[in-house]
Formats: structure tokens, C-alpha cells, sequence
DNA sequence: ATGACGGTGTGGCACCGA
């Protein structure tokens, strides 16, 4: 059984004991992270290290930053959209060795966008283009990929606490849902959706206004599996548990069961 | 229509996230 998970930590240095604790009660083999806010230099290497992990790290001061830490040593590591010039630490690539072999782990923390027609948004289109074509190539040299992280965009209306309300704003646009079609389209399955979940089953909830409390969430962390991978795969769920500690990310883990 | 909460960097707040 391979392990696979995301989790945007929203600042490593915030949540490093939460992460180190996470690990210890869920010993996947690896964990892709987002939001790190800290450069490279400031990654606590040895800290995970210490609990058995390796890791791959795109660092970036104050936004962005990902990281993946895995229990094997990780080979081929990328940075960012091939051929697409980007300003921000958002993917990082690498392969895994597993018991199924190398598996390919392409870690993004995609755009937000902000709001529906600015740039920020325009930003986001551009930035989804470059992913699809990287992932085509990367799919091309890797038939075993898993591409996960912080989506920014909820796949369908079952991923909102409020489909109408909050239809067609940001995350929930027709056009940001297209750009997921579109990865999907590549070959890639969501691994959640593979499975029965319980009915509003969400990865992120806002800090204010008791969101979480009130579940009023969102499912945009996702794990998308090739279709080399996919017959494997024999669950998947979000770990919603550290959204419950003091001073939680406002995302929690999703994880992916391989066979 | 706005802000609400939390993180960062820097500064007595502004900016950003989703």
C-alpha cells in the first residue's frame, strides 16, 4: 500500500509541529505541501528528517512555496510550469519510488485569482494552460502520475457548501471548472470522486465567521490519478481531524490509498 | 456593500488568501 497526501499548511513554521504530529499518527510515504511562506533556507530539513522523511522543496518568502516529503529518496525534481515564466513558487515535480514502481508527483499550489475578470484571474487561465501542457508532456514520460495539491477551484457544485449563492464566483466559475475538465481530460481522474463520500465533504474552511463549525467549506484540494494508477487506488478521503487544533490551517489533509 | 480570521512583513498598519 502506497500513501499519498496534500495538505496546505498555510506557513510551515506556523504548523511544523502540527505537520510533525500528522505524520506520526498518518505515516504516508509522501506528503506534498503548499503555502509554505518560508525560502528555502528556512525549510526544516532536519526536523523531518528526524521523523524519516526527505524532502524536495520550491520556497518562497512571505507567499506560495510547496514542498514534497517522502520516505524514499526523490529523483528528477522540477520547479514551476515548464515554459511558462512564472514569478512564484507553485510546483514542484518529482519521482517516487514505490512498490508500483516510479510514481511521478507534480505538487501545485494554483492560483487564486481573486475575483472573476481581473488580472489576477487572467493570471490564473494563463497559468492553468501552462499546467495543462507540462502535465501532457510529463504524462507522456510518466504513465504512473498523481497530480495533487491546492486546486482553487471546486470541480462541480458538490464541492460548495453554496452552490447557488456562489455561483459562478470565484472557484466556482464555469470557466475555472472547464480548466479542471481539461486537466481530467488528459487522463487524470479525481480519486475522491472515485469513491462513495458523505454529502458535503469539504477541504477548506474559512477562518471567520465559525466556517468550520458551520461547515460552510469548500473541496479544492484534490488528487488526480492517472490511468496507470487508477485501477490501483482503493480509497481516498480528507482528514479533516487538524482543522480541530489550535491554530489550524485553514486547509486540511487529503489522502489517497494506492494498492 | 463590507468585514469577519489568520499569516507575513513591517509598522502602529496594509496586503493577501479563498
Amino acid at each position: 500500500m502506497t500513501k499519498i497526501a496534500t495538505w496546505n499548511v498555510n506557513s510551515l513554521s506556523v504548523r511544523l509541529p502540527q505537520v510533525i504530529d500528522w505524520l506520526a499518527t498518518h505515516p504516508v510515504d509522501a506528503l506534498c505541501l503548499q503555502e509554505l511562506k518560508l525560502t528555502d533556507d528556512k525549510f526544516p530539513h532536519q526536523a523531518l528528517s528526524d521523523v524519516g522523511y526527505h524532502s524536495a522543496v520550491f520556497g518562497q518568502k512571505t507567499y506560495n512555496g510547496v514542498a514534497i516529503l517522502s520516505r524514499t529518496v526523490l529523483n528528477d525534481v522540477s520547479k514551476n510550469i515548464t515554459g511558462f515564466a512564472d514569478e512564484q513558487s507553485r510546483v514542484i515535480s518529482a519521482t517516487m519510488t514505490s512498490e508500483h514502481g516510479n510514481v511521478r508527483i507534480v505538487n501545485g499550489y494554483f492560483v487564486n485569482g481573486q475575483e472573476p475578470g481581473s488580472e489576477k484571474f487572467a493570471y490564473k487561465l494563463k497559468w492553468l494552460d501552462g499546467l495543462n501542457a507540462m502535465l501532457k508532456s510529463e504524462l507522456q514520460a510518466h504513465a504512473k502520475l498523481v497530480l495533487l495539491g491546492d486546486f482553487n477551484i471546486t470541480a462541480d457544485d458538490r464541492d460548495t457548501y453554496d452552490p447557488e449563492g456562489l455561483r459562478e464566483t470565484i472557484h466556482h466559475t464555469t470557466v475555472e471548472r472547464d480548466h479542471f475538465k481539461a486537466l481530467m481530460a488528459l487522463g487524470m481522474t479525481d480519486a475522491f470522486r472515485m469513491f462513495e463520500q458523505p454529502e458535503k465533504s469539504f477541504s477548506w474552511w474559512d477562518y471567520r465567521e465559525f466556517g468550520f463549525r458551520r461547515n460552510r467549506g469548500l473541496r479544492i484540494d484534490h488528487i488526480l490519478v492517472s490511468e496507470a494508477l487508477k485501477s490501483r487506488v482503493t480509497g481516498c478521503v480528507i482528514d479533516k481531524t487538524p482543522r480541530k487544533n489550535e491554530r489550524p490551517s485553514d486547509h486540511t489533509p487529503v489522502i489517497v490509498d494506492i494498492a
